[in-house]
DNA sequence: CGCATCCCTGACAACGTTGTCCAGTCCGTG
DNA sequence: CACGGACTGGACAACGTTGTCAGGGATGCG
C-alpha cells in the first residue's frame, strides 16, 4: 500500500510524524523520510551541488509532503548573517516617512533583504529602544531618521561590532556614520528668494520646533535669503515649535497681527502647511505662501500652492544604497549625501497688495 | 591591579576577549569576564532569580564592559516564539496602507513585537513570497493585504504549523481565517444614495481593477443604491479598471459624452478620485463628486469634497487585535469583523442643475 | 583485474541561547 | 553540634541549521 490510506494514527511501525498542531518538520524530519542524511537535506534545500537527481527528487518529496520550511533562525544563528535591515522612522503613517520606507524597501529587496520598520514617535528613547531591539535581532544595518535631541553614542558598540548605520533626513549626534540629508537651507533660502522676487518684504517663518535639525537649517536659510536681500526680520514674524493647528494659528496671527505685518509666509514643514492654509482661509486679506516639502495636492488648490518640494524616496533610496555598500564591505570615512530641492511654483496669481 | 590599565593587547595571561571588528561578545565572553557560568549571565541577563546582588553587579559591570548584547536569534531558536509580526500590504507609500501599518504597529508594540513590512504591489506572487519570506523567520503572525487574485493556499502549512494569519480589507482566497474588512458596499450605497438625495439621476462609478474584492463590493453597493431608488444604470457610466489618471480620464470622458451623461460621479478609491478632481477642474460644467475613502485636504478643495471615509488605522488596530488574540490561545472559528464608513459631506454647494 | 580517482553521502561539531537538574553553601533550629 | 531547608551557582543538553571532513561506491585507466 503506497499511498497509505487514513489509517489510525500511530499503529503502524513507519509513523507518521507526529503533525501535533504547532510543530514544525525539520531538516530532521525530511531526511528521515527521504532517508538520508541530515546534511543532504541541507544541501538540496540550498541548492549546493553534490546530490544526484534522483536523491534530490526524493528529498524534494519528502519536504512537499510534510510542509517543511527551512527555519532562517536557526540558518541566521549558524551564518551570522541575517539579509534584514531595520528602519526607524518618526511615524510611519507620515507621507514624508512612508515615501522613504517604501525607497529603502525597494532597495532592501534588490539585496534579498526584509525589512523591520519602527516609529520613534520623536522620543529619544523610543528611537533607541526600537535600534537596539533591530541589533538584538541582528540585523546587517540600520537606517535611522533620528528623533530630536537623540544621542547615538548608544550605536557605537553595535556599529563597532558590524551593524552599519546610515542616517537619514537629519545627521547623528555623538557618532560618525553615512548620512543623508536634505539641502534644508538651500531650500529654504530659495524659497524664501522666490518669495522676495515676487515683491514681498516682510516675510514670516513658521518652523518646526527648534532642536529639529530640519527645522534649524530651514530657519537658517529663510535668514540668509532676507540677509541676502538686505531685509529685515522682525522677530514677530520667526516662530519655532509644534506644528499642531493650535501653535500654528497662535504663531500666523501673531506675524499678521504686529505694527509690521507679515505679506508673505514660509512654513517649514507639512503639517505646518495644511494648517496655515487651513488659517489663511479664514482670513479676507491674501496672504502668499510657500510651503517647505510637497503635498500631493498641492495643484489642487486655488490658488495652487508653491512648495520647496524634497525628495524623500530619493533620500530613502540613497541611504539604503549607502548601507548595503558597507555591507559589501565598503570601509573609509562617514560619508555625507545631501539631495537638492526643487522650488515647484504654482498658481502664480496670487501676488498680494504692493 | 584590579582595574588593569591598557595593556599591551594580548600579551598578558587573562587576555583580553578578541575584540576584532565584526566579532560580538557573547554570554560566554562575559561568564568569564566575570568569572562566573554562562547560565549566571543568562540569569542575569533575563532578570531570572537565584542570583546574588554582588554578582549581579559583577555580571553587569562585565557586560558593559564588553558592550555585550544578547542575540535575539539564538533566543528565538531556543524558546520557539520570536515576537514578531509579519505585515504584507500593496504599498506602504500609500497612505491608507502606512495608517494601517502604524495601528498595526502600534498593537504589536504593546505586546512586545517587532514588525516585518512590506510591499506586494498588488502582485499574488510578490505577496507569497513576501508571507512565505515572513514565515521562515517563524514570524508568529502574519497580517496580510491580499494582492488581487492570490490564492491563500499558500499559506495552509503555515497555519497547519501554527502561525497565526488575519486579512484585512480584502478576505482571503482558498483559507479560512480571521478577516477584517470595510462594509464597502454599504458605504458605497451611502455615498449613491448621498448623491440621488441631492438630486442627481445619472450617477456614474469609476472604480478600480475588477478582481479586486473592494472595488466589486464598491460596485455592488452602487448598483444597490440606483436599484433601490428605482434608477436605470446606463452600462456606459460604469467603469472598472486601474485608477491611473489616464485610464479615469477616459472613462470619465465616456461617462459624460454619451446621450445620457452622468451628472454625478461615485470614485471608487483615493486615487481615482484624486485623477477625478483634476479632470473635473478642467471641464466647465459641475460634475458632483463623492469619494470612497477620505483625504487628507478633502476640506481645502473648494467645494470641499464628499467623501465616504474608511478608517485605515481601525482595520489594522482591529486586525492586529484578532492576531494577538489568536497567539494568546484564542481558538475556534475564523472571525469576521466589518467596519462601518462615515460619510463625511463637505461643500453642500455644488448641486448641480437640476 | 587491480588500483587510483572522483563524486556522492553522512557523522559530527558549532552557532548563542535557555531549560533541567544537581551540587555546594549558608543559615537557622532542635 | 548536627541536621534540614532554602538558596545560589554551574554542567549539560537541546533548539535547527550549516561547515568540515572522512568514508564508501562507482568509474576509468593501465
Amino acid at each position: 500500500m503506497p499511498s497509505q490510506p487514513q489509517a489510525t494514527p500511530g499503529t503502524d511501525g513507519r509513523a507518521a510524524p507526529p503533525r501535533r498542531y504547532g510543530h514544525r518538520p525539520t531538516m530532521k524530519d525530511v531526511a528521515a523520510r527521504a532517508g538520508v542524511a541530515l546534511k543532504t537535506v541541507s544541501r538540496v534545500v540550498n541548492g549546493e551541488p553534490g546530490v544526484t537527481a534522483d536523491t534530490a527528487e526524493r528529498v524534494q518529496d519528502a519536504i512537499t509532503a510534510l510542509g517543511f520550511r527551512r527555519n532562517d533562525s536557526a540558518r541566521i544563528l549558524r551564518k551570522g548573517r541575517t539579509a534584514s535591515v531595520g528602519l526607524v522612522l518618526e511615524d510611519i503613517a507620515d507621507p514624508f516617512s512612508s515615501a522613504l520606507s517604501r525607497a529603502v524597501e525597494e532597495v532592501a529587496r534588490l539585496h534579498g533583504s526584509l525589512l523591520f520598520t519602527g516609529s520613534s514617535d520623536e522620543d529619544p528613547a523610543r528611537e533607541e529602544e526600537l535600534a537596539l531591539a533591530f541589533c538584538a535581532r541582528r540585523v546587517d544595518g540600520l537606517v535611522v531618521v533620528p528623533a530630536a535631541g537623540a544621542d547615538h553614542r548608544y550605536l557605537a558598540p553595535e556599529v563597532h561590532a558590524g551593524i552599519a548605520a546610515v542616517f537619514v533626513d537629519r545627521p547623528p549626534a555623538g557618532l560618525e556614520a553615512d548620512t543623508v540629508l536634505t539641502a534644508n537651507a538651500a531650500g529654504a533660502r530659495a524659497g524664501t528668494a522666490h518669495l522676495i522676487r515676487q515683491g514681498h518684504r516682510r516675510i514670516a517663518f513658521l518652523g518646526d520646533s527648534p532642536g529639529i535639525h530640519t527645522a534649524e537649517e530651514r530657519l537658517r536659510g529663510y535668514r540668509e535669503a532676507m540677509a541676502e536681500a538686505g531685509l529685515p526680520v522682525d522677530p514677530s514674524w520667526v516662530s519655532m515649535g509644534p506644528t499642531g493647528p493650535d501653535r500654528v494659528g497662535a504663531a500666523l496671527a501673531a506675524a499678521l497681527a504686529g505694527p509690521a505685518p507679515a505679506t508673505a509666509l514660509l512654513t517649514g514643514n507639512n503639517r505646518a502647511t495644511l494648517a496655515a492654509v487651513r488659517r489663511l482661509r479664514a482670513l479676507d486679506r491674501p496672504v502668499a505662501l510657500v510651503g517647505f516639502d510637497d503635498l500631493e495636492f498641492a495643484d489642487l488648490l486655488s490658488p495652487g500652492l508653491t512648495v520647496v518640494a524634497q525628495d524623500p524616496a530619493g533620500l530613502g533610496r540613497a541611504a539604503a544604497r549607502l548601507l548595503f555598500s558597507r555591507l559589501e564591505g565598503e570601509t573609509g570615512p562617514a560619508r555625507l549625501v545631501e539631495l537638492p530641492t526643487r522650488l515647484v511654483v504654482r498658481g502664480s496669481g496670487e501676488v498680494p497688495p504692493a
